[in-house]
RNA sequence: GGGGCUUUAGCCAAGUGGUAAGGCGUGGGUCUGCAACACCCUGAUCACCGGUUCAAAUCCGGUAGGCCCCUCCA
């Protein structure tokens, strides 16, 4: 198994702390807002990842969080917390805005088929593991005390800029204009874990600690959640690419600060959606989610579809043009498989396919040869009907296109029984050659959404 | 200012040393009363310059463009 790993920055071999056993942790949504198509590229990979490795025979064990507090709103610091601002807006209480959110998110997923993973926690749900970890970090001298704020002291930890390949001196201080640096700091780029005397005085959600009461730090959130669920090794920690610096530098300086050992060997970060002007946001342009696309009459599987058609770790634009070429060729492509027979599996030939699938998903997820084996098996003239549907359906186990799934036929007795009339009366009306009558009963029906397809052996329809 | 990633046909995109997968679209054809569907055929020397090599899209150096990050973001 490959696996690009950003801390060598080079594609290595896998090998999990435990033989056959993947710990995975996937940084979640913050939830203060809807998911937008982009947030959503990151879960569809992640998705793959841990599917593919399930298909490789591996015991997965993933664990998701979910940011329901402790973060900034816009684009500067000068505001409120998200989630505060969220509730103000809407007229709920930072809970109830969570738990909205966190019901669309995955509601969006499955729309996506993207698995919620076995663990998901909210941050709000583990304090008393940060307040654990915070206490020990103090003790052992990697963090301090300043104005009412616990923060870790990055000039303690060596290894602190391993992962993002930057130093310390090269680094500019607030270089964003709109945000401020904080002059309770030690070093610039020492991080909060701890806040009772934060910029933004009104945060809802406080708890007691040792220092005060207050509420945690970003990054700890996901320390802490990351161990309590899946202990001190942790075998593949995943998260987009924005989150390389600071967030997962100081994940890493804090959780093995707090062990006192390695805590992730592979660092796996994907890549973003764009769109034509860059980074896709909330605030900029046309706020894209799972039911906008659905609205312009999308699938959101052709979605699925785009992304598994290039590679995880790489940027990729989004426009309706490529989405609109991505439904077309997934639809061309479900219709192919529709279309198979259902007749002997030939085992022998199904294993060898089943074997380069393997070799795709070894291949650092190689979505993009996944999807094009899938076409190899269409095109082989050597398979059976029977043989490419059975193989097709172990591919899509990964893919989870639903390439074999039937659509119901959503039609009404009476409706089913009018259409089959007037294909009868179309089929008289051509043998009359009244080709003008054949094309009226055509176009009734497609007006009523049913269109008609002729074949060799008759002419059949489908809801369109 | 610094760090990282990236640049393959109209579009999406695979490919990490041996003369460019796949898909969408286009054009042509078969089928059809016509059309749609389906099926067949159809396209690039890999941003540019230089180097290493018998051999480079693939390695090295440089130039140009794009994107991300530098205490909110998937």
């Amino acid at each position: 198994m490959k696996l690009y790993n950003t801390l060598t920055r080079t594609v290595e071999e896998f090998i999990p702390n435990e033989e056959n056993k993947v710990k995975m942790y996937t940084c979640g949504p913050t939830v203060y807002h809807y998911a937008h198509i982009g947030n959503l590229r990151t879960y569809i990979s992640e998705d793959i990842m841990e599917k593919g490795f399930k298909f490789l025979g591996y015991d997965v064990e993933r664990v998701m969080n979910i940011t329901d507090v402790g973060h900034l709103v816009g684009d500067g610091d000068s505001g409120e917390d998200k989630m505060l601002v969220a509730s103000k807006r809407e007229h709920k209480t930072s809970k109830e805005i969570a738990a909205y959110y966190t019901n669309c998110f995955f509601e969006d997923c499955s729309k996506l088929n993207i698995r919620k993973p076995d663990v998901v926690s909210n941050a709000t749900d583990n304090i008393d593991m940060y307040i654990k970890m915070i206490t020990k970090l103090i003790d052992k001298g990697f963090a301090y005390i300043s104005d009412g704020n616990v923060y870790f002291d990055t000039s303690k930890y060596a290894d602190y800029y391993k992962l993002s390949g930057r130093n310390a001196d090269d680094l500019m201080v607030a270089v964003r204009e709109d945000i401020s640096e904080d002059q309770s700091k030690r070093n610039p780029f020492d991080f909060g874990l701890w806040f009772t005397n934060s910029k933004f005085n009104n945060q809802e959600l406080q708890w007691d600690s040792p220092w005060g009461r207050g509420y945690p730090g970003w990054h700890i959130e996901c320390s802490g959640i990351s161990i309590k669920y899946l202990g001190e090794r942790l075998d593949i920690h995943c998260g987009a690419e924005d989150a390389i610096f600071p967030h997962h530098t100081n994940e890493i300086a804090q959780s093995e600060a707090y062990l006192g050992h390695k805590w992730c060997n592979y660092w796996v970060h994907l890549g973003f959606l764009n769109d034509e002007t860059g980074k896709m946001s909330k605030s900029k342009g046309e706020f894209l989610t799972v039911s906008l696309l659905q609205e312009k009459g999308y699938n959101p599987l052709s979605y699925r579809y785009m992304c598994l058609n290039s590679y995880y770790h790489s940027q990729l634009t989004f426009t309706f043009d490529i989405l609109a070429g991505a439904e077309n060729a997934y639809n061309k492509l479900k219709n192919r498989v529709s279309k198979l027979k259902h007749d002997s599996i030939d085992e022998d030939k199904k294993n060898k396919y089943i074997q380069k699938f393997c070799e795709a998903i070894e291949d650092d997820f190689n979505t993009s040869n996944m999807i094009t084996l899938t076409y190899e098996v269409l095109k082989d003239g050597d398979l059976s009907d029977g043989t490419k549907f059975a193989i097709v359906e172990e591919f899509d186990k990964v893919l989870s296109l639903d390439l074999t799934v039937v659509e119901e036929n959503k039609v009404d007795a009476d409706l089913e029984s009018e259409i089959l009339t007037k294909i009868e009366e179309r089929k008289e009306a051509k043998k009359n050659k009244d080709f003008a009558l054949a094309d009226q009963i055509r176009d009734d029906l497609l007006a009523k959404g049913v269109k008609l397809i002729d074949t060799r052996d008759g002419t059949t329809y489908e809801l369109v």
